[in-house]
DNA sequence: TAGGCCATCTGGTCCT
DNA sequence: AGGACCAGATGGCCTA
């Protein structure tokens, strides 16, 4: 089976193929129930005894303690009995707290878990709205682990475009002042777009791995093969967003601005005056479909 | 029907 | 002691 994410109505397992839609099926159902509603919900039924409060896993469990201490049909137990077994789950299992107690403990402890899980849900989502991916409600949601591994690989390309554009910034105008030497005059009619003359064509190809202080050593596509995101093999071997930073219409690649050596600061020239060069949306690359989708 | 994804419950561990 | 965090178990939903 591999790397099953689904997203085309298609359901290719793997991120071969771009996002496609499928309006049938955003999320089937939220996120997360309504964590109060869902509390709120058991803790009206354990008003009326625990029997009828718990959970199935925890009438399960209750059963399974009422085996353990020789009762069985919990469900047809007499109050008595009930608060015999309470009484019996209690000396044994948890000493000096009452059924009702615990139930009352568990409820919390469960609600909180729950709204911990809902927390991390929010944020989860947070991480996929700015994830330059395929967004509107006929893309089907990015599984968690597939957002973070996309986010993963997401910051590894910024991270290496950023790099190189420092490393080409430098490489231009390392050796003069502004518009060393090559820059025509007053930026007249030289596109930003081709290569530099006098400066080599930039080959990705030839690049020297592009460290990032924050990743750890050799974060290339060498380090994308970790075994930690092996599960997503076909993802990175297809992925857009592993390829080198700035090839074909890259971040570098058909545009980018003068910047004043030593400032920072972006060239003042009019030819200079065009929005920077934008983070490639990634949703405008061609990403892989993760599905069999025939688009 | 199998497998993936998810929510939830639960018990354990660690921290404050 | 209480809360946060974590991982295992469980069951539901969905798709191929």
């Amino acid at each position: 089976m591999g790397c099953q994410m689904r997203f085309g109505s298609n359901n290719s397992p793997c991120w071969t193929q771009t996002m496609d839609s499928d309006t049938s099926r955003v999320s089937s159902r939220p996120s997360s129930p309504e964590v109060d509603d869902i509390f709120l919900a058991t803790l009206k039924k354990s008003v009326h005894g625990f029997t009828s409060a718990v959970s199935s896993t925890q009438s399960d469990h209750l059963s399974e303690l009422a085996t353990l201490h020789g009762l069985h049909g919990l469900h047809s137990l007499s109050e008595e009995d009930e608060d015999s077994l309470a009484l019996r789950l209690s000396k044994k299992d948890h000493k000096l707290l009452s059924e009702n107690e615990l139930q009352t403990i568990r409820l919390k402890i469960n609600s909180r878990e729950r709204k911990r899980m809902h927390d991390l849900n929010v944020a989860m989502d947070g991480l996929r709205e700015v994830m330059p991916y395929a967004h509107g409600p006929s893309v089907r949601k990015l599984s968690k682990i597939a957002t973070l591994l996309l986010a993963r690989n997401y910051i590894l390309m910024l991270s290496n475009s950023l790099e190189e554009m420092k490393r080409l910034v430098s490489e231009i105008y390392g050796s003069g002042g502004h518009h060393g030497g090559f820059h025509p005059a007053a930026c007249g009619t030289m596109t930003h777009a081709g290569p530099v003359p006098g400066h080599p064509v930039v080959s990705h190809a030839s690049h020297p791995v592009v460290h990032h202080p924050l990743l750890p050593p050799a974060v290339s596509s060498a380090s994308l093969s970790a075994p930690g995101i092996s599960a997503v093999t076909s993802v990175r071997a297809h992925h857009g967003l592993l390829k080198a930073p700035g090839a074909g219409a890259g971040p570098l690649g058909s545009s980018f601005q003068h910047w004043g050596v030593g400032t920072g600061m972006p060239c003042p020239c009019s030819m200079c005056q065009v929005p920077p060069p934008h983070v490639t949306s990634m949703s405008a690359v061609p990403m892989p479909r993760l599905s069999g989708d025939p688009k």
